[in-house]
DNA sequence: GTCTATATCCAGATAGAC
DNA sequence: GTCTATCTGGATATAGAC
């Protein structure tokens, strides 16, 4: 039974969380060790496995703590009148991306992790599928408002083109990590004018 | 001074990074040891560092020989007539990817390690900009055939737009990898009736 | 709860016989 | 060139004082 209040040790969880996830961006999961970890949070390795039994722990609870942060804000564009082009969800999706994360290269590395990692594949996948679904929910009100097709086609359309923008998403950050020189401004502008057809 | 002639050097060199490559992809470049490299490659430590003086060396020189096998065969599709629709090369080259690699994770953990690595980054970088640079000689020629516009404004168009059918290929490899269910033929079909409009 | 100090293990790389 | 055996460093995780 802890000594603390939860409020306090959620506290320090996160506090740890944070310090583990900026070694991660530089040097990626694996490279880091935890005496980086445990310099970077200003504590002790003693104080560290108090709040996390292993670093294979902390490593997916700083990757949850990332990505669960980002769908908060993904989810609150809801709504609107009147609708706009589909590429403008990608647009808000990737300015809100680097007001909240400095460093997108995180995210990369974190795909490469879930290659090999089935928990942190579970994540990331979990991530995916809910993106994958705020756009088909978004692209079958869209079909149906500005394509004048009837409600099922509406939602067959949406079905099939929700992974093609979750892919332009994904392109833009991988190329806003790796290619130097990646006009995201231009990108962006280039997806509104491209049309979904039929 | 080798004692070998090249040709088998060389030989042995791509059967150890072979060998690398197939340990790398089932649990990425810094959790696999070189013993199991060994293992697989049914050589020993010490021949090992004959051929790759470390495991930094072995793996950047696995990458590239991955790499640029597809970049040659990626080259080989030009010259056609009728141009087909640009999404049709995302098709072949998603198509040919499936053929020469049975595991498309092993790119996406590449992308991963390069956030971190410098030296893989470049290897990345090269290729990342030299598949866009085929996008874009290709957009060039088919805007100009296509789009009715003059090759000035072709030119323009093929390079703002190029980037997104990188970033189509790039969706593609990331969901197949990573979301279970993700219909690759579905999404190629549904990139053929986006089309690229100003 | 937090610290310092350390046990334990396994990694990458090498030495030297063949 | 290839092997076996081993050196050496650094990793994760723990013990025990405070």
């Amino acid at each position: 039974m802890p000594k603390i209040t939860e409020a306090r040790r959620a506290s320090r969880r996160a506090e740890i969380a944070r310090a583990a996830l900026r070694c991660f961006a530089r040097k990626g999961f694996q490279a880091t060790s935890m005496a980086e970890i445990i310099t970077e949070s200003g504590l002790s390795a003693g104080a560290i496995y108090v709040y996390y039994s292993s670093k294979e722990e902390l490593a997916l609870e700083a990757t949850r703590y990332v990505l669960d942060r980002r769908l908060e804000e993904l989810i609150s564009v809801r709504g609107e009148w009147p609708l706009p082009h589909p590429g403008i969800l990608v647009e808000r999706f990737m300015t809100g991306l680097h007001r909240e994360i400095d460093d997108l290269g995180i995210l990369i590395q974190v795909w490469g992790e879930a290659v090999s990692n089935p928990k942190m594949s579970e994540i990331v996948r979990g991530v995916f599928v809910t993106v994958r679904s705020y756009f088909r929910d978004f692209l079958e009100e869209w079909f149906s408002e500005e394509g004048g097709v009837d409600t099922e086609e509406a939602a067959r359309r949406a079905e099939t083109y929700a992974p093609i923008f979750v892919a332009l998403c994904q392109g833009y950050m991988v190329q806003s990590v790796l290619v130097p020189g990646f006009d995201g401004r231009e990108y962006l502008k280039s997806i509104l004018h491209i049309a979904p057809v039929l």
